[in-house]
DNA sequence: CTGCTGAATATTGCATGCAAAACACAAGCC
DNA sequence: GGCTTGTGTTTTGCATGCAATATTCAGCAG
C-alpha cells in the first residue's frame, strides 16, 4: 500500500538533477540552456523547470540574462579564488564558534572521525578519505550552531563542487593536509578558538592553491565560451549581453 | 515616443515591493502570504509573484512551507546576530583585501567620505551619516574586488535591513562608532590590513549589540507568531508545520 | 464539555496557451 | 563588398485552467 509516488517537489527533483548535471561537466560551463530543450530532456512541463533554474541562479550555477534564457556560470580562477576566500573566514569563525559551543562529546565524536580518516589515508583511500574529510568540516559547522553561517557555507560549497570533482589531490598535498587536520584537532581539543581560526584559514587557503593548480593543469577552466561541448543543444552564436 | 513603458521583469518589480514592504514591516514578521491575496493587492497574476517569492525566499527574507505557502520570516534574536557574526567576518576580509587591493585615489577618495560623514555627525545628522556610513561600507567591499564577497554580503544584508530599521542609534554608540570609523580609516591608510580586518570585525560586532539592543527595547522581536497586526490578510490560525 | 473523524472549502503545484521581445537570416542600400 | 534594415522564426514572460493536497469547520462519540 505504502507505495510513496515520489512526494519531492518535481521543481526540487529537476534543480538537483541539473545541480549534478553541472557539477560532473554533463553541461559545460559557458553553454546556453534553453527551456524547451530541458524541458524535453528532463520530461517536465516549462513551469517547474523555471523555477529550478531560479533556485541555481540563485546559488550561481547558471546565469540568467534578461529574455535570452539561461548560461551555465564558466569557471574562472579568479571566481574560484574569490569564492574560496570568502569561504576561508566562514570556516575560520565555525572553528572559532564551534570551540565555546563544543560539549566533550562532541569534540569525542569529532576525534572518533578524525582517527577514522587517518585510516583511510594511511591505506590510501583517497575516496573514503574524501568523504570522511568533508564529514568533518559540516560536523565543525554544525557545532558552531549558527544555520546562518551553515547555510552560507553550504551555498559557496555547491559552486565550489564542480572545481573540487576536477582537481584530485597530490599525495605531497595529501601529507600536509594531514598534518593540518592533526593540528586542527589539537586547537579544537584545547579549546583553542583563535588558533583554530587562523589553522583553518590557512587550510582552506592550501586548499585553494591546490584546487587552482589542477584546474591549471587540466585545463577545464578556459575564461568564457566553453560551449558546445556537450548536451544537444545547438549552442547558437555566443548571445550579447545587452548593455541597456 | 519614448514613453518606456516598464522595461523591468515583472517578477523583479514584485519581488522588490515584497522585500520593502517586509523590511518595513507593513508586513509583519511571522504573518503568512497567501498567493491569491498578494496576487490581488499587487495586480498581478500568480506566476510572477510566485518566482518573486522564491527569490524572497532565497534571501531569508520569507520561508516556503511545502503545500502550505509563503511566510515572511520571523525575526529572532538569534537569527540576528547570527547573520552579524557572519557579517563580520566578511567585512573584515573584504577590508584586509582592500588594503591589498586599492590604490592610492582609492583611499583617498574613501578618506573625502569619511570627512564627509564626519561633518553629518558633528552636525548631528542621523540620517545623512547613515547614509554615508553605509556608502563607506559598500565602498571598501568594492575595493575588495571579490564579487562573491560582495554578493554575499548584499545578501545577508538585505537579511539585516529590518533589524536596523527598528533600530535607531543611540548618542553614546554614535560617538564611539565615529571613533572607530576613525581607526579603520587610519589603519586603511597605513595599509595595515590585519589591524583593519580586526577593527572592522569589532565594529560589526558593536554595531549588532546596538541593533539587538534596540530590538529588546523597542519589543519588535517576539520569537514567533507576531501575525494579524498589518495588511488585509485574515491571517488565520497559525500554520502548523508538518513535521512529516 | 473535550477530543476525534470526515466532508467541504480553499490553496498550492503543475501544465498549457498567448503575446511580446529577441534572434537569425536574407535582401537592399551605400 | 560591407553595413543596415526588414521579416520570419524561435524563445522567453505572463496569464490561466486543472488536479492534488492541506486546511477548516461541523458533527459525533466518550
Amino acid at each position: 500500500m505504502d507505495e510513496a509516488p515520489d512526494k519531492t517537489l518535481l521543481h526540487l527533483k529537476v534543480a538537483k538533477v541539473l545541480r549534478d548535471k553541472i557539477t560532473y561537466g554533463e553541461l559545460a560551463p559557458g553553454l546556453r540552456l534553453t527551456e524547451r530543450v530541458l524541458c524535453e530532456e528532463l520530461k517536465v512541463s516549462r513551469t517547474p523547470l523555471r523555477e529550478a533554474l531560479k533556485t541555481l541562479a540563485s546559488e550561481g550555477l547558471v546565469e540568467l540574462l534578461q529574455n535570452c534564457g539561461a548560461m551555465v556560470t564558466p569557471m574562472t580562477l579568479t571566481d574560484t579564488t574569490d569564492t574560496f576566500k570568502v569561504l576561508s573566514v566562514l570556516e575560520g569563525l565555525a572553528g572559532e564558534l564551534a570551540c565555546g559551543q563544543a560539549n566533550a562529546a562532541d569534540i569525542a565524536s569529532l576525534r572518533q572521525l578524525h582517527e577514522q580518516m587517518r585510516e583511510h589515508y594511511v591505506k590510501g583511500d583517497r575516496e573514503k578519505y574524501f568523504e570522511v574529510n568533508q564529514e568533518i568540516h559540516a560536523q565543525l559547522f554544525r557545532l558552531a550552531a549558527n544555520p546562518v553561517l551553515l547555510a552560507t557555507r553550504d551555498k559557496l560549497n555547491l559552486r565550489l563542487r564542480r572545481a573540487r570533482y576536477f582537481a584530485n589531490i597530490g599525495q605531497s598535498r595529501w601529507d600536509r593536509a594531514m598534518q593540518e587536520h592533526d593540528q586542527i584537532m589539537e586547537a579544537l581539543e584545547s579549546r583553542n578558538g583563535k588558533r583554530l581560526r587562523l589553522l583553518l584559514e590557512d587550510h582552506i587557503r592550501n586548499k585553494c592553491d591546490v584546487v587552482i593548480a589542477a584546474l591549471l593543469s587540466s585545463g577545464a577552466v578556459s575564461a568564457i565560451g566553453a560551449a558546445g561541448s556537450a548536451s544537444s543543444t545547438p549552442s547558437r552564436r555566443t548571445p550579447r549581453v545587452k548593455s541597456a
